[in-house]
DNA sequence: CAGGTATATTGATGGATGTCGATACATCGA
DNA sequence: TCGATGTATCGACATCCATCAATATACCTG
């Protein structure tokens, strides 16, 4: 079966190369406590690492992880400026998601 | 914040609640194996299970424990005919899922 | 430069998950 | 009814993952 133009998992099968990375990128969503820390950096445009704590309700450490598999998937990406890093989604990606759903 | 009609990631924040069970979904997708029997069920529009172990190389067991996540997270749906089984992809769960991300 | 603050990393731990072989269950054909 | 076949479940095991406290790193301020 020929590849697709847009790799969606409905119009072609996914190959087995791709379906590693593809797999990663959900998986980086299928965690509640970062859905909710995307889901913020989503809504906010931009957040603040440091405004991550308290909705989060999880130790420092614990977000700090959570932002890195999620900037690891390519899913947000984080800017440093002075002491502070603001994370932001990037968009292309989530449209890659997206487009593998359909 | 109010909670969004649609329930996209993206336009409000995630819910407590809302976030376990799209992550779960998610969480679903996040195997590469799977990911590539959810394939093959949304491209044939349905597939006999014993068609899907030869492409997965995967033991019956294993191609067993995969579809049946896959069908706890809403995502396929299985109807028993005779002594098969045969598989298929359930839209709307999916739209569900392209939703959450816009 | 020294102390304080924001973030990342490390190490440890309990729990979840992918995998298989063995077995149980259901259904068909003879 | 009996054996064969397709699917599901069980038990075991290795690996991965979410979480935290402790520590390291980077940066600002005084």
């Amino acid at each position: 079966m020929e590849k697709s133009c847009c790799g969606s998992v409905l119009d072609a099968a996914v190959e087995v190369d791709d379906a590693d990375e593809l797999a990663r990128t959900f998986a980086a969503l299928a965690d509640p406590v970062r859905l909710r820390l995307f889901s913020l950096i989503a809504n906010a445009g931009e957040v603040c690492a440091c405004d991550l704590l308290a909705p989060l309700d999880r130790s420092q450490s614990t977000v700090s992880h959570h932002t890195k598999v999620l900037a690891d998937a390519g899913l947000i990406a984080g800017e440093k400026r002075g002491r502070w890093v603001w994370w932001s989604m990037v968009p292309e990606r989530v449209e890659l998601l997206r487009g593998a759903l359909g």
